[in-house]
RNA sequence: GCGAUCAUAGCUCAGCUGGUUAGAGCGCCGGUUUGUGGUACCGGAGGUCGUGGGUUCGAGCCCCAUUGGUCGCCCCA
């Protein structure tokens, strides 16, 4: 490695060959399904005011105190790039009277950006597919949500990661919940891992993810939401599930799935995969492929209207690993120039060839006698070879081929 | 922020307990062979062994630091 070469930046990836493929493939995927459901492409800015995170996210949050990339700009306002979409777009609702559209479909995808240890799934810069419902408080749009989540990943190919479902209650019961959370936790606190004891200041639903066995023995008896729930936020989540029913999606109760951040209520859910699955193995203690949940209180934090909304957000790097590596397609045609002289003859034909609507890709440098192994070795549905000699330079595994139609003059 | 582990040619790796001019396969470039053919052979380019210190008569190999990769904790997609 030459000294003058800079190094590329910690966390980021040069996506390239088959995995650029499977990459691809996750987002043209997604394009296609988010159009049968019908939610509406939107474009967002890579960055945004920091304030814009630090409030819709929380102060105290992991990701705002030390995730992410802020700095100023040169008019002295503190911007950041994004950490993740739901903010921005939370934002851009109230600042471009999309409520005349709510309830309001809407997908994107790009890259995020957070300043974390890289390790297997997880990057510095990132990418995720991302689709929310904004302005709708009714299950239905839930169920629409994880429905479009489901059929996403199943035309992935992806079949052995399952929806882990909970419910965190509307505000009221969440409260109550939390509280005795801490009650329950505080009591035996000396006895739970250093981590867990932190979380019980900053975080205590997360306490039931523990993985930590000192921890174990304390989270099955731990308050349980569904005590502390209303009859209203109890009636909701019965009718996201019945709901998942009807529209055959698959799901599992988890009741110790949490939310870090202080926005969501009712809804909250994971893909994860199967324990023992070739997708677990593939992601490593990244187990989580696509995740999100109702986040009521944010437009709130954002000085706009209380305004309901349900969302996700799946990490495109790790879709693509469970996608696996996808070959790139072979060419239609490739077209050999192993006479020199006929080059010219070779860029109008290739011309005419892509204008047709073929692919095609032309070989014509480094030692002649070679260009043909070449060829054979990137493989194309046809080879038309261009020699000194006329004479018939095509071969063909498919003499069916379509292509062969452009090429007539030369069978 | 914490821990583990790795870093030799474009790629995958070898390099015995530290000992002369650092190797292989693949790839790349050129030549010969074959001549409708993913063949075989010959040759070539390309490495200050991640970087910087140190120990030693001598370091790719030992020690320290640093940068980066990989994996885990935290957190999260």
């Amino acid at each position: 490695m030459s000294k003058k070469t800079p190094q590329a930046i910690r966390g980021t990836q040069d996506i390239f060959g088959a995995d650029a493929e499977a990459f691809a493939f996750v987002v043209e995927t997604f394009e296609r399904v988010r159009r049968l459901y019908r939610f509406r492409r939107v474009e967002m800015p890579v960055f945004e005011k920091t304030e814009v995170f630090a409030r819709s996210l929380g102060e105290t949050t992991d990701v705002v105190s030390k995730e992410m990339y802020s700095f100023d700009d040169r008019g002295g306002e503190s911007l950041t790039l994004r950490p993740e979409f739901t903010a921005g777009i939370a934002r851009a609702f109230l600042t471009n009277g999309w409520q005349q559209h709510a309830p309001l479909k809407v997908a994107t995808h790009g890259p995020l950006f957070r300043y974390e240890r890289p390790q297997k799934g997880r990057y510095r810069q990132f990418h995720q597919i991302d689709a929310e419902v904004i302005g709708a408080g009714e299950p239905q749009a839930d169920v629409e949500l994880l429905a479009i989540a489901d059929q996403l990943l199943k035309e992935l190919g992806i079949h052995d990661v399952t929806l882990h479902l909970n419910t965190l209650g509307d505000g009221a019961s969440r409260e109550a919940w939390r509280a005795a959370l801490i009650d329950y936790f505080r009591a035996v606190k000396g006895e739970l891992s250093e981590e867990s004891q932190e979380r019980l200041e900053k975080n205590p639903l997360r306490i039931l993810d523990s993985k930590d066995p000192r921890d174990k023995p304390f989270l099955a008896d731990a308050p349980k939401i569904d005590a502390f729930l209303s009859e209203e936020a109890s009636a909701f989540f019965a009718a996201v599930t019945s709901g998942l029913d009807a529209a055959g999606v698959k799901w599992v109760r988890a009741e110790s799935l949490v939310r870090g951040l202080d926005y969501y209520r009712h809804t909250a859910f994971e893909f994860i995969p199967d324990e023992g699955s070739a997708s677990a193995a593939a992601l490593g203690s990244q187990s989580t492929v696509l995740g999100g949940g109702r986040y009521d209180g944010l437009m709130e934090s954002l000085g706009g209207a209380p305004t309901p909304a349900v969302g996700w957000a799946a990490g495109i790097e790790r879709l693509a690993m469970l996608v696996g590596a996808r070959e790139e397609e072979p060419a239609d045609l490739i077209i050999v120039v192993e006479d020199d002289a006929r080059v010219g003859e070779a860029i109008g034909l290739i011309g005419d060839v892509r204008r047709a609507g073929f692919t095609a890709e032309l070989v014509a440098s480094g030692s002649p006698r070679k260009r043909y192994d070449k060829a054979v070795k990137r493989g194309a549905d046809v080879i038309l070879s261009l020699r000194a000699e006329m004479g018939r330079g095509i071969t063909t595994d498919n003499p069916e081929a379509d292509v062969l139609g452009v090429l007539g003059a030369y069978r």
